[in-house]
DNA sequence: ACTCAATTCTGAGTACACTCAATATCGAGG
DNA sequence: CCTCGATATTGAGTGTACTCAGAATTGAGT
């Protein structure tokens, strides 16, 4: 009944009335499934609730989102993509911890950086995210949670892209190590940096929820999160 | 309700004929829940099967595993327990790269011999794997899951000790960083181990996943998990 | 205006995880 | 052996994610 679409796709233009009808359809049920989500949680909400608040049949829904799953994945696409485009000047380090050096050093905060607006909408609507993680790192593979995995793809070539700056500074262990020598026989020089990456997102998902589970205090995830940024980026050696 | 201990097999000793029954019962819930989830995977096992395998009612398996989630983890358990009492001496190295000095050095051999048979079990039994893994992470607190993360934890701690051990090699980045500077504020010393323990765990499993996901043959995912367990050892600064 | 094939929508139907009130079973005390 | 409280078992019932065969709608072609 209420039409309070927003977020994005004006349906608009020039298209037939069928395709208009579509798209308004989609928004409705998209905003639908976000108000629901965000204010009785993802398990509370029945997928008949999100088609009565958008005024489709269950089925319908079922067309857009063909799971319960990817309907969140849809919401999670939409928010991340309107933050994306909002985001012109990212968040200056919101919880780079300011003063305290670290092992991880200037490369550390740099990431830490990037990963700011993930922590924040994650401590945001904590019970979601829970979800969203979950889905991220072992959902099934289907079109919503692609268009997520895509966002999450970007954020991690910028992650990889901060430790591979890093690698030659000083603050990187074993500075000299460059190009030559060591590592396994020929691979692209990126390699190890997007492992990385990957590695420090799947370490932030998981610790961001296990802190949840654990109603552990903001300040102390802090602590938690630089500490797992700072391990990659230095290894054990250096980490305090 | 719940019987302490036993952890599986043989009702055995003297016990009143209720003890016994419901160990028995138990056993049997447990064999037809693995068998079932080995042989149908754990999507397409549906508890009302596993109650006809065991010959119990339905009812009844909701009793021993309040969820079918925590079914599987009661498997996982047994498993991982049956494990544990059979292996004294830690299975040599099976997938430590023999040869290929890489950055992580020797600790990073001594780590990758911890998880091989992690690596091993999750390899054989893919299906069910993602879905441990997925609950490892990211389950709800109940009691079968709890004793998975307590072998869970156990794992951890030796790869902290051996984190820890390796710090003061030469092979750590920044050796000479020992326990004095650096850091934040006053925590226990083996804060920074046990967050690296943690990310290579929640690293390996996310990893796992990943690569059953695009299916990538077991050879090239050794190489990513060594060089995961490189990236905490020594850093991104100095992983090649 | 009138087909008509293609697409979209619909909601009753299905499968299955989980619940719970009733029932069966046990064993300690008489 | 009998009683009775405690505990375990049972299976019909419930809620809900998801399916699918038919109904409705659209727009291109005539």
């Amino acid at each position: 009944m209420d039409t309070r679409d927003d977020t994005e796709l004006a349906p608009s233009a020039t298209l037939g009335r069928r395709e208009r009808a579509k798209a308004e359809k989609r928004a409705r049920i998209l905003a639908a499934a976000r108000a629901l989500f965000e204010e009785r949680g993802f398990e509370r909400t029945s997928m008949s609730e999100v088609a009565r608040a958008a005024d489709v049949a269950e089925g319908t829904v079922f067309q857009y989102a063909a799971t319960k799953v990817e309907l969140l994945m849809m919401v999670v696409d939409a928010l991340w993509g309107a933050h994306e485009r909002a985001t012109t000047t990212p968040s200056l380090s919101a919880f780079a911890a300011p003063g305290a050096a670290t092992a991880g050093g200037e490369t550390a905060d740099r990431i830490a950086e990037l990963i700011s607006p993930l922590v924040t909408a994650m401590r945001r609507w904590s019970e979601l995210a829970a979800w969203v993680a979950r889905e991220i790192l072992f959902g099934a593979d289907m079109p919503h949670r692609r268009r997520v995995l895509d966002h999450v793809d970007r954020l991690e070539e910028k992650i990889a892209a901060r430790l591979q700056d890093g690698r030659a500074d000083a603050s990187g262990a074993i500075g000299a190590a460059r190009d030559g020598a060591t590592g396994t026989a020929g691979e692209e020089p990126g390699a190890a940096a997007a492992a990385g990456a990957r590695l420090i997102v799947a370490g932030v998902l998981a610790e961001l929820n296990r802190s949840r589970q654990r109603r552990i205090d903001g300040e102390n995830v802090d602590v938690v999160l630089r500490r797992l940024i700072d391990l990659v980026v230095a290894g054990a050696g250096a980490a305090r």
